[in-house]
DNA sequence: GTGATGACGGAAT
DNA sequence: TATTCCGCCATCA
C-alpha cells in the first residue's frame, strides 16, 4: 500500500492480491482497521470495488477524512459518492514477488 | 468449541 | 445498474 501514488487509488481486493491472498479482501480491512493513527501507510488510498468509500463505523470523521484526503490529491467524487475506478485506479509494474519492505515490518 | 461479525469481492439475479 | 447471496478467515464473546 505504501507503494500507491498520490492521487491513484488501489482497492481492498486488489492489495490482498499484490499481497499474495487473493481472494482475503475483508482481511485488508481488517488489517487497516488495525492500524495506529500515526502509520504513515496511504490507508486513504484503499477503496472498495465500486470506487466507494468503506467504513463501518463511519460516527467519527473518518470516513470524511479519507473523502477530504483523496480530493487533496486531486481524486473526484460523483453526486453519489463514489470514484471513476477506470480513472483512478492503480496499476503497478511489478509483480507481487518484486515487492519489498522499506520498513522492516514495522507496520504490520 | 461455537457462532457472530466485519475498512470486501464477485457471480447470479 | 442495483440487490442478493455466498465465500472468505481473524477475532471475540
Amino acid at each position: 500500500m505504501a507503494r500507491i501514488p498520490r492521487g491513484r487509488v488501489a482497492t481492498y481486493g486488489q492489495v490482498a492480491r499484490l499481497a499474495n491472498l487473493p481472494g482475503q479482501a475483508r482481511l485488508v480491512g481488517y488489517a487497516l482497521a488495525a492500524l495506529g493513527q500515526g502509520s504513515r501507510i496511504p490507508w486513504h488510498r484503499v477503496v472498495n470495488a465500486r470506487g466507494g468509500i468503506s467504513l463501518r463505523s463511519d460516527d467519527g470523521p473518518a470516513g470524511i477524512l479519507q473523502r477530504l484526503r483523496l480530493e487533496r490529491e486531486k481524486v473526484v467524487f460523483d453526486a453519489e459518492g463514489r470514484i471513476r475506478l477506470e480513472r483512478y485506479r492503480w496499476h503497478p509494474r511489478l509483480p507481487a514477488a518484486g515487492i519489498r519492505f522499506a520498513n522492516g515490518g514495522r507496520e504490520s
